[in-house]
Formats: C-alpha cells, structure tokens, sequence
DNA sequence: TATAAGATTGGGAGCGCTCCCTAAAGTGGA
DNA sequence: TCCACTTTAGGGAGCGCTCCCAATCTTATA
C-alpha cells in the first residue's frame, strides 16, 4: 500500500508485520518477538530506511534538536563553546539548529521565534545581546521550551544557567600581576551592559585586588571587547600614563589589539609593559609575544551546558531544580608578562 | 475543536472560518477575501500563532532548513564561510542545521546521515575530509537531496560548486613575491588528499611562477594546514636552508606558526624573510606583523552557495543545470613581505 | 433579470509516525 | 486438558498541516 515511497508502511508491508510492530521496533520497545524484531531490523538495514522525522515529531511533539543561538560565530572566544556543544549533541544524537544574534536582543528574539517554530526541543544561548532587556527570556521559559544560558545572566532564576566566575579569575589575573610588582596596572574592560556581565564582575575582581595590595589608583577604560575600541583605547591610555606597566584587557581580542598599539608606540611587550587577557582562545598561544591570559573552559562549558539541557528535556519531571554550574578560570602563563622593572 | 491546542483549527475556530482559509493566509495563497484574510491575520497575531513546522514538513515535504556541514567550527577559516551562509539563510528564512565533520570523511556521513534522518531540504559541505573518498556524494545527489559544494572538489560533475581560484591566486602571490626581488622562495603546502584540492592547485600556481620567471629551484614542504606542522615545517626548512628569503604558505594558520618559528630562529619579518600566507582570516591584521596573504572572499562564498542551494531548492524544474561559480583570490598586502635585501 | 464566469470558502483525504486498545497466540500449573 | 495469565501483534485514531475538489456567493454581462 501507500505508493512506491520508502516509509513504515512499506517496511511492515514486506516484512508481513504491521505498521505498529515496525515502530516498535525502530523505537526498540517491547513487545516485539525476537525473530520478527531480527528480521524487521534486517530490512530496515538492507533498505536504508530512515524513518521521517516530521511524522515523529508531529506524532510525539519531540524533535531530538536543540537550537543554537550564538551572538557571533566568527568570534573566535564562541567556536570553543560551540564546539563542546556541538560534541555533546553529536554524541547523544541531538541536531543543533544554529543561529546568529549579531548582538542584539531583537535578532535574538527573531533567532528564538524562528526556532520555535522550527520546533526544537530547547534553545541553548551563549552570551548574547549588548544591549540589555532579555524580558523574552521568561516567556520562553514559561511557554515551556527549556532555555539554558552559558555565560550570561538573568534576574530569572528559573532558567538554568552555566558561568565562568568572572570575579575570581579576574582577582587571580591582577593579583599574579601585582605579585610581579607592578603598580600602575590599568584595565580594558568590555560593555558593562554586556548580558553576560563579564565586565562587570572582571571589573570587580581587578579592583579587589587593587585593593587588597594597598593600591587605589584604579585606571579603567572602556574596550567594548572590540579589537579596534581596544586598539585605539590603549593609544589614548599610554599617551596620557606613561608610567604604566601593565594592563589587563578583560578579552584576548582586546588584548591582541593593544599589543598593535603599544607595539606602534615602540614599546616592547613584555619588557615595557605586561599584557593579561582573558579567555584563552586558539590564538592567544600563537600570536607574539604568546599570551598571559585567563584560560576560560569553553569547551567544557558548551559540552556540559548542552548535556545539562538534554538531561532536562529527557527528564519526566522537568520540576527537577537544576542548579546552575560554575566553572574556574585558570591563569595561563605565558610570555606577555614579567616582572616589573626597577626604575627610579 | 481539537483540545485547547494552539493550532490551525483554533485559529478557524475563533476567526469562524475553516482551516483551509486559515492555510491560504498562513501561506499567503490567493483566494481570500480581504476582510477574511485581515481577521485571520489579526488574530494570528494576537494569539502570536506559530504554525507547527513538522505538520507543514509532513504535509508538503519541505522544511525550509538546510544542513551545513563543516570540517572545524573552531577554525577561524570557516566561519567566514558560516557567516555568509547564516546571513543569506536569514534573509529567506531558512534554518541552519549543524554539523562538524572533524576533517574525516566517515564524520561527514554520520552528519549527512542525520541530516537526512533529520529532513533537511538540501545540505551545503563546506571544505571537508582529509582523506578522499567521498563516493557517498554521488549516493547523496542521486537521493535527490540536493546538495552543494563551497571549496571542494568532486568527480561528480553535477554537483554545484563554489570555489575559489586557487591556482591563479598563488600565481599572483608568488608573482608579487618574485616581483620584490626574491629568487628563493619556498612553499608550506597543506594536504594534497585534503577534499578541497586547494593545496594542490596553489602548488601549481607557485610552480608555474617559479617557472615564468626562469626559476627552477623549487622548494616544497607539507605543513599539512596546521599551525603545528607548519611551525616543525619552518624550522627545518630554516635549518637547512638558509638563503631562503620568502616563504609562500598555503593558509594563514599555517603562516602564524611559520611566524613564531621564524622569530625562534632570530630572524626578523619581513626584514629577513618574507611571508606570504593565504585565507585572511581576520586575524591576518591583527598579528605582528601584518600578514600579506591571498584574500579568499569566504563571506561571499558561503552567501552565494546558500543562494544558489535556496534557488536549487526552491526552483520547480530541479533539472536546470546550475553553473559552478569561480572566485578570484585577491593579494592584500600588508606588512610581512617586503623587497629582498640586496646581499652578495 | 437571468446567467455564466469568477472569486471565496469549506470539507475530506493524506503526509508518516506513535499511542492506545483489543485480539490472538503462547505458556504453565492444576 | 483447561483456564488464567503473559507475550506478541494488529488496527484505529490522531498529531497539524496542505492540497484538491466541490459548494456557495459575487459580480459583470447580455
């Protein structure tokens, strides 16, 4: 029956079973006899049949596909997110449906309605808006998609979420820098209404080690975690503070645009002036000199992130509190940073 | 009717018209009144109905998404390619499966696999496996799941592709490079297996320069596209030879560990050696110093491939034969190369 | 004013699958 | 051998939509 098309009908049909053994079968549940299973499987095999995914959906109203929503995916600091989700999803058969919000809270949305009605199961986002006002966040968590945030906050504390302590690693990073000595260290911070509040608490975490060293000359400026606002911020502070002898950029594309300019002024990294990012992405080993960074685990975040949002969607009862997780930064030590010189 | 759903008949129901006329608005399909069609909408509207896009997939087997699939996220070199893909996929609301194939062809169709499973209309392969073999192409194009090729190549002729004329663009790099004087200019290739070709083809347009300008001292050495290799490669290379005063390498990853090896050995670019990569990557800029490199427009490729696949897809006679579109490489020259010292 | 042509609308069938309920077949103990 | 119970299998309904065809309502024309 049903045409020539290869679909559960045609398998029942020359397997002389019904339609609702085959899906049994495909669905591996019980009930089913053990020859007639073998024999089932064996024509599925031999016909490379794959059931339609449309027709389960529709049947079960279950996609086995999360959505992907990711502010940049050229930035190079999101491919390490994506990549452990991406592995996590491939390893549990899940498809990711990948979208791009370019920042801005409104493409989110459009991102998230487009995935709604694409059907996934939940929606996953990393980071995201510049600009604030993620209200859609509890009306998508109310109309019952799970949401998981990775690095990024909300005053909703419902929807699960994975972190980097931004304040701590921060502290680790200046305080390692103030050990070497340096007095004058200056900070580029990000977008302070950045959604995921990194700046913030990296702002924090600076000045809690200014502090707790003595030291209350805090110089921070804005660097939009933007490589050309980085690159020009890091100009106007060293022609009007000659005297400083180290920076933390609060991104390694910061970073990597200060070292244009304090290159251009004819300073030499690390000898001159230290240099501390933050991240670690693929680049900041290769680049010269090869950079002191905050080493953020990416990849495990994105993999546990994508993990956490499949054990909620498999889970019977989604009333399940999953706590948020917390990841360490690590402070990677490599050639952008050294001891202070001993001048005057 | 039907439950208390959110559907196409809840939607008849309030509107009190019958689902069809619903679908004609939905589908914005001739054959409705004015007023009918501005009710219909209004309330879709209101109640911020999204039509179940499995339903739709079922009923007239499209699904308005595509998959992608992608050697490496994580490299900086493909999602330039992503990007382009993503922003056109927006434009005609398509969706974007995702899938990382890891450089291996057995990946890839694990990916293609559950794209298939997963129904997407088309599927676009961006670069892909190390070690040839993709015979299940031809499988693939015969299924009539469109798909089509961004930077690789194929036997199979009627397969669509993108790409990127790579030996005319190596010719022009290492034309510019004999051009300032060089007479020793070695070549870091990728992978001559890699699915792409492109190692390949730029290899030729290197020899054949060498060859316009009477040079026959070729020097040819595998870097295998990685920054690691590249890096062993330019030591050696280095080692041995140490009138070399150009190196042409096949991708700017490839260039930025060639840089740091360069650097290990004392000698200075461009001063000393110049270096010419391939790709820009946007990091290409950012780096000290500045890469000349062959610009390989992966933004426009990644936009015109998921053009020409929408317009495959979307077309009623699929028999038309689509033209595979070619683009030119472009020498951007920055910092790193430069007129040979006049030594001996 | 009648009537054909055209514009609107409604209803049924079907897309391929899962779930539920019932029927048939098999199993074991008295 | 019979009955109660378990295992295995089949069929119908429904998921939400689109497509096709027939029914109804308009409108223009003679």
């Amino acid at each position: 029956m049903k045409r020539n098309k290869l679909n559960i009908y045609k398998i029942a049909e020359i397997a002389g079973v019904s339609k609702s053994t085959v899906s049994r079968v495909i669905n591996d549940k019980a009930g089913v006899g053990d020859k007639t299973r073998k024999k089932v499987l064996e024509i599925i095999k031999d016909l490379n049949y794959q059931p339609n995914s449309f027709a389960r959906g529709l049947a079960n109203n279950k996609t086995k596909t999360i959505g992907l929503v990711v502010s940049d995916i050229t930035d190079p600091f999101f491919s390490g997110f994506i990549k452990g989700v991406e592995a996590k999803a491939m390893e549990d058969n899940y498809n990711i449906m990948l979208a791009n919000s370019h920042w801005v809270v409104e493409e989110e949305l459009k991102c998230v309605k487009m995935f709604q009605e694409g059907r996934v199961d939940g929606v996953l986002i990393i980071s995201g808006a510049r600009d604030g006002l993620d209200v859609y966040l509890n009306d998508l968590s109310a109309k019952n998609t799970p949401v998981l945030l990775i690095d990024r906050k909300t005053d909703n504390g419902s929807i699960p979420k994975i972190n980097v302590d931004n304040f701590s690693g921060a502290y680790m990073g200046v305080k390692y820098l103030l050990d070497l000595g340096h007095k004058k260290v200056a900070c580029i911070k990000g977008d302070d209404v950045a959604s995921s509040g990194a700046s913030v608490d990296r702002v924090l975490g600076y000045k809690k080690a200014l502090n707790d060293f003595g030291i209350n000359n805090e110089i921070i400026v804005p660097g939009y975690f933007e490589v050309e606002d980085a690159y020009k911020a890091t100009h106007n502070l060293l022609e009007e503070q000659k005297d400083i002898t180290a920076i933390f950029y609060l991104s390694d594309m910061m970073a990597i645009g200060g070292l244009k300019a304090i290159r251009e002024r004819g300073l030499k990294v690390p000898d001159d002036i230290s240099v501390l990012g933050c991240d670690d992405i693929e680049l900041a080993s290769l680049i010269n000199p090869p950079l002191t960074t905050l080493r953020q685990p990416r990849y495990e975040m994105g993999y546990k992130g994508m993990g956490a949002l499949i054990s909620i969607l498999e889970e019977t009862n989604k009333r399940i509190n999953h706590k948020d997780i917390s990841f360490n930064m690590e402070l990677v030590i490599r050639e952008s940073t050294k001891k202070v010189n001993i001048v005057d």
